[in-house]
DNA sequence: GCCGTTTTCGGCCCGACTGTTTTCAGTCG
């Protein structure tokens, strides 16, 4: 069975999560999840690299004995530690870390004083009452727990970036209306631009003694309060978004949105730069003892450790550090950079506007060029059409790449065509070796421009289908062809992760709408996100 | 368990809030 990286991370995620529990040295609980990381960001399999003999201790946060461990894996599809780790303590036990309020060492002695293993164990327990009278436990957190299980029915849902920011427009409009309010900015995954949020991570900057917090804690779609302090307040709305606020003087701005904005990962390596130079970095400032040293603007705060501020959009930990320190940090592509849409539909077809209102839609917003590219499938069933309105039409296409990777239209029709963006709209269920085939197939075709929402998933709804993701990448510059960012908020692929591979490799990607009103050009700031 | 412009040993990001305490551990982000 081949292993895949996401096997391998789940091992190190188990492993440490059980080493936590068992109150193990955080330092070893901490190169475990290091590795996970690194394993999860990588874009090729490390079990290739097992294969080729190729040395995994140049990948970062591996070394000589996790790299053991991993080939372990890869020959076993587990690793000795693991196995030892369950007998000690059951492998169940990590399914209760995710429950809010409850971590290693909690679970440790639900698990030692009541013998709570799983999920249901521990609503029984919680229903007799039998939690309240552990160490460190009390009444509210029995309650919570009860609530939190009962409210618990598998959804652990995450928004997509277009409806959180429905939620966030609204509220930072109505924080700002509180007295001695400065600044109100969303940060976190949203200021991200990432294709879902888990949830909002709301900075104020205002004065002393503003009641914003109070306003917050008032909003009329505040569902439910769950932290309430002087400097930060936690609150779920009533549409299950959480949102996290934080309020700090103006001057440590720069500080607390750069805190805020994450990742994790990327704060973690700033942190440790600013450690190695001598200054200690929180959300209040760069402090050198004492002495506050930056923090007004994201600029100054990265300059302590030598850095041009890194672009929300690539604070990830994976690479943004080594351009910034060579100079070498991307230029972004930006929503006035986009001189048009490649991909837009008609109500020809399955479209809400006429080409015209399409046209007139896309000039309105300054855009040089737009193609119409209605389905191919309905095509045929256009020959009813008049030639000169077929003829009018025919400028674009998007043609259906069939299961054998043939294209759903004959080469004496495709050859008249500007633009032939071609997209998988059935069988998605296919093997992952013959999934890819069939795409490779397509882009060979003479005709093929554009390979649209490359992976098929819909977020939420649909799993992307099961594809060789570098080998399109490859074959896309092997042929001369693009590939497509598509901007519908549900897509939002290619996704980054391969943008950035696309990048690398010399590809040109197309930021396009799939739009199918003129209201759907509005997507496209999330396309460039 | 990893790692090195201070290091092959001795470090490893940092602070707020909650609940249970009676000065703080645990959890979270």
């Amino acid at each position: 069975m081949p292993v895949h990286n996401a096997d391998i991370v789940a091992v190190f995620d188990e492993v440490a999560d059980l080493l936590e529990i068992e109150g193990e040295n955080r330092f070893c609980i901490r190169a475990y999840r290091n590795a996970a990381r690194t394993l999860r960001d990588l874009q090729h399999e490390v079990a290739t690299m097992v294969e080729k003999g190729e040395p995994l201790t140049d990948l970062p946060g591996i070394g000589e004995d996790l790299a053991r461990k991993i080939k372990e894996i890869v020959e076993t599809g587990t690793t000795v530690i693991l196995e030892e780790d369950r007998k000690r303590v059951p492998g169940t036990l990590t399914e209760l870390l995710k429950i809010t309020g409850l971590g290693p060492k909690r679970v440790q002695t639900l698990y030692r004083d009541l013998g709570v293993r799983t999920l249901d164990d521990l609503r029984k327990a919680a229903e007799q009452g039998r939690i309240k009278a552990l160490p460190g436990f009390g009444d509210k957190t029995e309650q919570h727990l009860l609530d939190t299980l009962r409210a618990r029915t598998g959804k652990e849902r995450r928004f997509m970036l277009a409806i959180a920011a429905q939620y966030a427009e609204a509220l930072i409009a109505y924080l700002k209306e509180a007295p001695g309010v400065k600044k109100v900015v969303a940060a976190g995954s949203y200021r991200q631009a990432k294709e879902t949020i888990g949830d909002l991570d709301i900075l104020v900057t205002a004065r002393t003694g503003s009641p914003v917090i109070d306003r917050l804690v008032a909003y009329r779609e505040v569902g439910e309060v769950l932290a309430y302090g002087t400097t930060k307040a936690t609150v779920r709305l009533i549409c299950n978004l959480q949102v996290d606020l934080r309020v700090v003087e103006d001057d440590s701005y720069g500080a607390a949105l750069q805190y805020l904005t994450g990742s994790k990962a990327h704060s973690i390596v700033f942190r440790q730069l600013a450690q190695q130079r001598g200054l200690k970095i929180n959300e209040y400032g760069v402090f050198r003892g004492e002495k506050r040293v930056a923090g007004e603007t994201e600029e100054s705060v990265y300059a302590v450790v030598g850095l041009p501020s890194v672009p929300p959009e690539l604070r990830e930990n994976r690479g943004e550090f080594e351009a910034a320190k060579a100079g070498r940090l991307p230029i972004l592509v930006e929503l006035k950079d986009l001189k048009g849409d490649l991909h837009v539909h008609t109500k020809v077809m399955d479209g809400r506007n006429s080409l015209k209102d399409m046209a007139l839609a896309a000039r309105k917003r300054g855009f040089e060029y737009l193609a119409i590219t209605d389905h191919s499938k309905h095509l045929t069933i256009a020959k009813g059409l008049d030639s000169e309105r077929l003829l009018i039409h025919m400028e674009g296409i998007e043609v259906d790449i069939l299961e054998d990777g043939s294209l759903d239209l004959p080469d004496h029709v495709l050859g008249r065509l500007e633009l032939v963006v071609g997209a998988v709209h059935s069988h998605f269920g296919l093997s992952q070796q013959k999934q890819t085939e069939r795409i490779l197939r397509a882009m060979d075709h003479p005709y093929f421009s554009i390979l649209a929402h490359p992976s098929g998933r819909l977020i939420d709804e649909r799993d992307p289908y099961d594809v060789d993701m570098p080998r399109i990448v490859r074959k896309a510059r092997e042929r001369g062809c693009y590939l497509e960012v598509n901007a519908h908020p549900e897509r939002l692929d290619l996704a980054d992760t391969y943008c950035q591979m696309a990048k690398e490799e010399g590809i040109m990607v197309s930021i396009n709408t799939d739009a199918h009103s003129i209201l759907d050009f509005e997507n496209l700031r999330y396309g460039v996100g």
